[in-house]
DNA sequence: GCCATATACTTGACCGGTTCAGTGGAACGG
DNA sequence: CCGTTCCACTGAACCGGTCAAGTATATGGC
């Protein structure tokens, strides 16, 4: 049983096969009566179109990638990555465009794949996510001349555009709730700086505790996942000057914190406040519940998808501000003491 | 800049079109000599094969698809998606094939999106994930004659071959350990019974119960979210005969229900110990850790897309038996007792 | 009644590969 | 020295769409 082509329906419905796809693609060339009872010749032998031929002969693939560069163990325990995904998804869906997506262990790795992606002509563009400083890929895309949107990017970056967020304020509203709550000594536990919005909200940090406090305070770095959160947590609470709080850059480490702390006695919040920038539902899942600064991930990623295959339509290129981030405030910052 | 085609590098090596792909595709038909001047050709070039065009020709799409059929909530929470993306990539980077991803909200999008995408010849084959009772896939599969397999089969699916799992002994093992430590009344909290793996494991723990500790337990059902496991850890344990242990049938609810129960006073395990069905980062996140059954989720992915590949390139049909899952012993079900 | 225009098609080139049936020349055997 | 075989390569059809250019028929205006 051969998948069904338009000569096929050409032959059907007595028709060329340029009349065919005039029909099918509804665009004039055809009288009403002939495009209906070609649409219904078509439905009746179960056409679907060859996205290899109309890729072909159109140049496009349909299909926009997604490059993740993670530790595969975060990328399993880590909610955003599937949330990003579901969000694309809900923007892609019903409008033909398929996903590629792909996890990569190397930067050189990411690179080709993003090369052979756009001129093997698998995508018709890329989301860009998790950008680094001196990130080498808005280079490879302008160089490449491919459509590609950043998700969440901190600046600008000329040639792609991006939906935006400010973490400036949201720091600042976050150290402000703490310093509300009576604390003094305030740290943070951070992604690794080579992430673009890891090193930014470092500096805010330290912006917002000038500001607020006086004087900046301690920083950690790790690679976000539960353990080096867990270990930086440690070295800060056997310091000489244990914080009262720690905001920490991702909910993993967050909840780990909490449980671990709370199991060990520690009294959350009464004897140290728990914030994560990232609000998922992880947050919910421990108690006290971790108060949080999120955003809609899904949306956003919606909205960047929408801005890539608006690019990719008509070279649109207009960056995209997200709605601010917002706080959620739980048991790990402001619950009972009892 | 225009993509290089091979004609452009027949064009530069002086030969025709077919013996450049000859060449490229390292098949007989050109000198040595001649196919190491064409290869260097195409490097200079930045020649990348398109995707469209092989596939058109050739008939393969070098993609295979993956469709989530899955609340969003808990595709973003439960690791095990993202462990099974991750280990189909390991399996199929390097190959050239790329993995196409879609999530789905209902079941008849679910089957449109296997139709369009065989048809259309989007993809070589598909992977088959979280098997219902009565599912309308494998018949739709067979019909289109399309290669795919079944990730986790609990029973043989005839023309599809599939990663095997057998639940039986482990929940076996399961409830025996929970009785070695002193339990007599053990309940257990189940995925939707809609799920072949959900309702197969609540007959299994019928049988290991009428086995082991003489009677059936209660078993109650829930959609696998952390909301709906605290609601059925509530009923269970406001009931009449509380049970001693709980048997959580993911790694959400358990967690969910550790933290819960923990932050209420209620102690872990020594007032109720809880066991996980599957086993992920996630279990080590709370405290106590969570006791699970697991097995290599990222592996079997990885076996179950090699299997796909196989089934593509030759029709190869057998199944692959995974490794009997583990039992990872933690606090939650064997920790001091303080 | 005749030319201009619109409508509803047909025709065929084209996208960039793969593949099969030739073809010309060198090597080889007798 | 001629016929056969093998090798290295050419030429062209083909995959299934898209689309620009061409054609035949109907419609309208004056």
């Amino acid at each position: 049983m051969k998948r069904p082509t338009i000569l096929d329906i050409a032959r059907v419905a007595g028709v060329s096969k340029g009349a065919v796809s005039y029909a099918l693609n509804g665009r004039p060339g055809v009288s009403a009566a002939t495009r209906a009872r070609i649409l219904g010749i078509a439905e009746d032998l179960g056409w679907v179109p060859s996205s290899a031929a109309r890729a072909l002969s159109s140049d496009r693939a349909d299909a926009v990638g997604l490059v993740a560069f993670r530790e595969p163990e975060l990328l399993a325990t880590e909610p955003y990555f599937m949330r990003v995904v579901a969000g694309i998804e809900e923007t892609l869906a019903g409008r033909g465009t398929a996903l590629l997506l792909t996890t990569v262990g190397d930067a050189a790795t990411e690179l080709d794949t993003y090369r052979w992606w756009w001129i093997g002509r698998r995508v018709d563009g890329v989301l860009l996510l998790d950008m680094r400083t001196d990130d080498p890929r808005p280079d490879l895309l302008r160089e490449l001349n491919a459509p590609a949107v950043v998700l969440g990017a901190q600046h600008e970056y000329p040639g792609l555009p991006s939906t935006r967020v400010d973490d400036h304020d949201a720091m600042m509203r976050a150290v402000g709730h703490l310093v509300e709550h009576g604390h003094r000594r305030v740290a943070r536990i951070s992604g690794p700086r080579s992430l673009a919005h890891a090193a930014l909200r470092t500096r805010y940090f330290d912006e917002a505790c000038r500001a607020l406090l006086g004087c900046e305070q301690v920083q950690l770095e790790t690679d976000y996942t539960a353990r080096e959160g867990l270990a930086a947590t440690r070295t800060l609470l056997d310091g000489p000057h244990p914080p009262t709080a720690i905001v920490y850059d991702n909910d993993v480490m967050a909840v780990a914190a909490v449980s671990e702390l709370t199991s060990a006695g520690v009294r959350v919040p009464a004897d140290l406040a728990v914030l994560a920038w990232d609000d998922s539902p992880l947050c919910e899942l421990v108690r006290p519940a971790v108060t949080a600064f999120g955003h809609d991930v899904t949306a956003e990623a919606g909205a960047a998808a929408g801005l890539l295959l608006a690019r990719i339509a008509n070279g649109a290129a207009s960056d995209v501000w997200l709605t601010p981030r917002y706080l959620r405030v739980r048991g790990s910052t402001a619950g009972e003491t009892r």
